[in-house]
DNA sequence: TGGTTGCTTGGCTATATTGCCAAATGTAGA
DNA sequence: TCTACATTTGGCAATATAGCCAAGCAACCA
C-alpha cells in the first residue's frame, strides 16, 4: 500500500473508531433526534460528566458531531446524518449472527 | 440505559470496532471485489501472515466475512456487502473535515 | 467581586489492541 | 510416511483507550 492510500484508510478507520463504542453510538442516535446539551446526555447514560465530555470530543474530532456554546450550555448536534443509514446494515449483521447461533444450537439439539 | 439496550449497543459497537482499523477496512474493500485467499491479502499489504490472519478472525467474529477451506487454502469472502454502502458516507465526513481545515487555513492567511 | 452552574482538561490506573516471532495445525503430494 | 505449503495460534512487549477524580475555566447571577 502506498503512503497516500494508507493515509486514506487511516482517516476512514478514524470515523469507524469514533463510532466503535456503545456510549458514542448511543449519543449519535440520540443526537439524530435533535441537538442536545451535555447534561441531557449525561443524565440518561448515568455516567460521569468528564466521561461523556471525552466521548463527545472523540465524535467531534472525527467530524461526526458539531458543538455550539449558547450561554452556559454547550449544544451538540449530529453533523452527518448519513451515519444513521449504516445502522440498519449493522443490525442485519447482528441478526445474521443470532440466526447462525440459533442454527448451531438446534443442530446440536438434534445430535 | 437498561441492560438489554446496553447489550444491543455493545453488539453494534463490535461491528464498528471490527471495521475500525486501516488494514481491516482495506481487506473489506478488497473482498468486495470477490473472494480471496489469505496469501493474496498478505502480499499487497506487505504484512505478516499472522497479523493478517488475526485481522481476518476479527472480521469473521464480527460476522462481516466468511471463510471456506478449499485444499490448502482458505478463501475469505464478504458476507455483508451493505457495509460498503457506508463508505461513501465516511468519505463525505473526511471531505467535510478537509474543507473545514482549508477554510481555517485561508482565513488565517487573510488575517 | 464572589459564587454557582455547565462543561472541559489533566492525570492516573486498569484494560484492550496491535504486531511481531516462534510454534502448531491441517492438507497435499513425493 | 516425510516434507512442503498455507494458515492459525500462543505469547509477549509496545501502544492506545476507558473511566474515574480533582482541578480548571467561561458564563451568568447576586
Amino acid at each position: 500500500m502506498k503512503k497516500e492510500e494508507k493515509n486514506l484508510y487511516e482517516a476512514k478507520a478514524k470515523i469507524f473508531k469514533a463510532l466503535a463504542h456503545p456510549t458514542r453510538l448511543w449519543i449519535t442516535e440520540k443526537l439524530a433526534q435533535g441537538e442536545c446539551c451535555v447534561y441531557n446526555l449525561v443524565e440518561p447514560l448515568d455516567a460521569d460528566f468528564s466521561t461523556v465530555s471525552k466521548h463527545l470530543s472523540v465524535l467531534k474530532e472525527a467530524g461526526i458531531v458539531d458543538d455550539e456554546k449558547r450561554g452556559k450550555q454547550v449544544y451538540y448536534s449530529l453533523k452527518v446524518p448519513c451515519v444513521l443509514s449504516f445502522m440498519s446494515c449493522v443490525e442485519d449483521v447482528i441478526e445474521n449472527r443470532i440466526r447462525e447461533q440459533v442454527g448451531l444450537f438446534s443442530r446440536r439439539k438434534i445430535v
